[in-house]
DNA sequence: TGTACATCAGTGAACGCGCGTTCACTGATGTAC
DNA sequence: TGTACATCAGTGAACGCGCGTTCACTGATGTAC
């Protein structure tokens, strides 16, 4: 059985929390160390007891966005495929769903910061990098057998570059990209659906 | 005929067009005003004889950067064209070329920006809006006649989500993802190409 | 062509502000007997 | 169960630094006669 958790541990989770949505709403440089720790009840100074540097707390917070994201997905897919169709119908139905362009707080961190990341020092490429992989492994689960890496790697991007396009645009625009997305994807790839 | 332009003209267009390569680097927030002017030349204090605001060379920033990237596209579309093969093909194998992930500096403003877009004030936000549309529009015209709107936007997404994968990717995985891409736009969209 | 003056374009010091990080301290929690 | 002490977790003032913006000033350019 686990243990309890510490004060600290409790600490330490709120704030990677409260992170992992300040970073996908506003950037990684969108909120500044005493908002984050306002924000999870505690003042700026005890930041450093909990993290090397404020890149070692951006490494954790999108750890457990991707992580949290990816279980959300699963929860929405889930959902869908008791109503019928193939997994990638669900996947593609759950991701690029008209609420994911206004829901960016606890939304795919992958669309949230993919311009970004490039720009930040190695740990934190580090980890985008394998929160990508994650992501693309999902999709990866949702295509047929034969379906290699590469058209995971493709349709990932495709659908991540559909979500900041309708959330760039907004509106009516925004939603029709979505849409026009959606069917796309399930119509080319879908296992069910001879193409 | 055109006027000479003045001196300052020209000290204005040299800011704009460092500043458009900046962005583009370094995104919205990573380069200072200070910075910029000095890589123009110039002294910081002068920045607001040209401009109102940061946010206002942001503006006159992005457009540029559109600007002379589409053109840029133009120029190397027509360059494959002359070797033959449909417009979408050559768009896709210019905008999808190895040499974009690393060229970021005067490369897509969308994709070097995309992420970030929803953040800014109005005023960049809807300059961001129109580099889209002016992409879009180059995207549409590459496509069937009876092609509508919604699939440029599509086509587009795909384009603007993969070289943003291939870069936070980087290495061998980018590569492949731009060739995976390449493929299946051109296999499925390409009007010479029966599908 | 030369001189006197007005305008233009850019300079550099200064401003208030918010950032990431450090640190001496404090009050709360846990442990030993 | 109660007391004494050690450790833990968080506080809040302070640091150096870089930012966007302002402004009094200067030297260069252009114009009038």
């Amino acid at each position: 059985m686990q243990k309890a958790p510490t004060r600290k541990e409790l600490s330490h989770a709120r704030i990677v929390d409260v992170a992992s949505r300040a970073i996908r709403r506003t950037g990684y440089h969108g909120v500044g160390v005493a908002d984050i720790m306002k924000e999870a009840g505690l003042t700026h100074g005890g930041f450093y007891a909990h993290f090397a540097s404020r890149d070692a707390m951006l490494v954790e917070a999108m750890q457990h966005a991707g992580q949290s994201n990816l279980a959300s997905l699963a929860r929405g897919m889930t959902h869908r495929l008791r109503k019928g169709g193939s997994r990638l119908r669900a996947l593609v139905e759950t991701y690029l769903n008209d609420a994911h362009i206004d829901r960016t707080e606890d939304g795919c961190i992958v669309a949230a910061l993919a311009s970004e990341m490039t720009r930040e020092d190695d740990a934190v490429r580090e980890e985008a990098r394998r929160r990508i992989a994650a992501m693309v492994a999902l999709v990866q689960s949702t295509l047929p057998e034969d379906a290699d890496l590469a058209q995971a790697q493709l349709v990932t991007a495709t659908m991540v570059g559909a979500l900041q396009m309708a959330r760039a645009l907004g509106g009516k625009a925004g939603r029709s990209i979505l849409a026009q997305t959606r069917q796309a994807l399930i119509e080319r790839h879908d296992p069910g659906i001879p193409h």
